[in-house]
DNA sequence: CCCGATTCTGAAAGCGCTATCAAGACCCCG
DNA sequence: CGGGGTCTTGATAGCGCTTTCAGAATCGGG
């Protein structure tokens, strides 16, 4: 058995081995076009003597279609980033695709251009953009006209496809259920924001504005735990702070723990809510309430539109998804001493 | 301008703009031979004019080489997963690699060969295997013997490519350092291991074989840290245990967190240490001691590897990284009342 | 038993690029 | 001023597959 360890087969070495003609292997391959059960046959147990695998790289060239789809993203190891990403290769492998992961780190047209441009450069179907910050907005940006696009984000918008997670409303419930447990207003922590305004802000402002009360200048994380414990240390200086609703779990970690640093209990002496249900939200002392955002869903929805979008078929809809609030134990009626 | 919107700009469109022949313009792009100044300008010029971006496909079938690696892991979610692929991605984008991600979920052989042969069969230069579980080992024995493939692991073994955390050192000074506080020995809360035993596993029964301390069976949670609330539980109800060594931060805040709603107190009743260093490891209450654990910089290292071994360099090498004991609130001397 | 309709199959022509090779241009030195 | 380099360039031939397109084979109905 010759060639054994030699260079891989090709369909031509298949074509031979079966006694059939090139294209005919190409048919038992795409499916495209019926052939006759026993050169299928034939081809078939040629191909797996062989060990043959379809070159993908000639295959997107002669066809000019291709099983890949990139998704890019200025992050990938954070919660939210991370579950997102699952969804979407997830849904891709399901229907053989595989995904590529392109990060881009900075929201400059040079560096942008000099990160996408490898990926761009590849034969892809798609493009999948998690639209959650600045990066990802200019990234979105410069994604080839010709390329099927679907960007992901927490807020709809106009003439685009995408998959979204509700996050206006979510914020405005969970904001809501704040005031209803008697705070006179609620603080907000926000984490960094992917336009002037994120969902979380504007829906923790319209469920202040419905219930009269009064909005206050957000406090300003990073996406580091560590910035939400600095900005702990300040809320518990400010007396006037009963309840607080923070852009995400972890930075609500990290204000408990500020808090707590300081001698203040939660939620005795302030509330304090999370966004995402982060796996650790409920295991943290006291169990976070929060509300659960499901980005790997939303992964799976941005796949499947894109996947419409790559065979031509309407692509403006867009999937949205019902947030579920989950109260826990980090948010309680207010304590008189404070505010 | 006619062309404007129709198919993307080739080769032979940028030769024939610029005036020259394709294999010039083939020539600058791939930096491959020299091109006299003034022709470069030209076909420079043309091909941001023409906005001409190389086919990768076309590339690959022509030139055997791609700029493309393959990531199979179990998963991607996780903190270890995740960071590990960051590495991994931004040591490949900085030399203009663009990687694929594929998870296999199981180590099935069919389901294994379902879910890489996507991958495998695209054009790729070469594959690292986050080796940090079954499914990472099968896939590992999976790979084409003529696909260069670095492994990623916690454990050194031979015949192969690898970069390597050394888990085993780190569970070892970790758990001596638990006995050194006055322990009589140090339970353990393992993960899912890759293997029949995983380096955390040895590395602790190896201090305590060192001390002479007596060893007992692991308890095994998932990844799920709410798996470690439920051994939390279970800890809580057997007195002889003053110290526990867990396989990883996730699982440790569970653990606490299943003492805690049991009225025991970490570190005064029980002392519980992590690994890995998860960034709120150190949010916790009480701050979790650890043991840093650098996986972005494995992944940068794997892919490093793997560039050396695509480019035909030597790759048996691998490179171990020294991790780094990070002392905080989570540990004490033992109580007398327990053990 | 003939003819058009239906399957199935193979020959040939690319897909967009790189590799090879030989020809032309230019240089230097004896 | 001729011979042997060194550079730069273009013609040509694929890379491994899919896609026409047309021929061969089979079938059914009148």
């Amino acid at each position: 058995m010759p060639g054994q360890t030699s260079r891989p087969a090709t369909i031509t070495d298949v074509a031979a081995r079966a006694g059939v003609s090139v294209p005919t292997v190409s048919r038992v391959l795409t499916g495209a076009a019926r052939v006759s059960p026993d050169k299928r046959r034939l081809v078939e147990a040629a191909i797996s003597e062989l060990r043959f695998r379809p070159s993908a790289a000639a295959r997107v060239l002669a066809s000019r279609r291709s099983q890949v789809i990139a998704v890019i993203a200025g992050e990938t190891s954070r919660y939210g980033y991370a579950e997102t990403i699952r969804g979407v290769e997830e849904a891709a492998r399901a229907v053989g695709y595989t995904v590529m992961i392109t990060v881009v780190e900075s929201a400059d047209q040079d560096e942008l251009d000099r990160a996408m441009s490898a990926t761009l450069s590849q034969p892809i179907a798609g493009v999948i953009v998690l639209k959650f910050d600045p990066p990802g907005v200019a990234a979105l940006h410069r994604v080839p006209a010709d390329l099927p696009v679907v960007a992901l984000s927490g807020v709809r918008e106009k003439n685009i496809a995408q998959a979204v997670l509700d996050e206006t409303r979510a914020a405005e419930e969970l904001t809501a259920f704040l005031l209803g447990l008697g705070h006179a207003t609620v603080h907000h922590v926000r984490v960094p924001p992917s336009r002037r305004e994120d969902g979380r802000t504007t829906g923790w402002r319209r469920a202040l504005r419905k219930a009269g009360a009064e909005v206050i200048t957000p406090y300003d994380a990073t996406w580091e735990p560590r910035s939400g414990r600095a900005i702990g240390h300040e809320i518990a200086a400010d007396a006037s702070v009963s309840a607080v609703f923070c852009g995400n779990d972890e930075i609500a970690m990290g204000v408990v723990r500020g808090l707590n640093d300081q001698g203040l209990r939660v939620p005795e002496d302030v509330s304090v809510v999370g966004f995402d249900n982060h796996p650790l939200a409920e295991m943290w002392s006291p169990a976070l309430t929060t509300v659960e955002q499901d980005f790997a869903g939303m992964g799976r929805r941005g796949f499947d539109l894109l996947a419409q979008l790559v065979n031509g078929e309407d692509g403006r809809t867009f999937s949205s998804e019902r947030p579920r609030l989950l109260v826990r134990d980090s948010a309680a009626a207010p304590a008189p001493q404070r505010g």
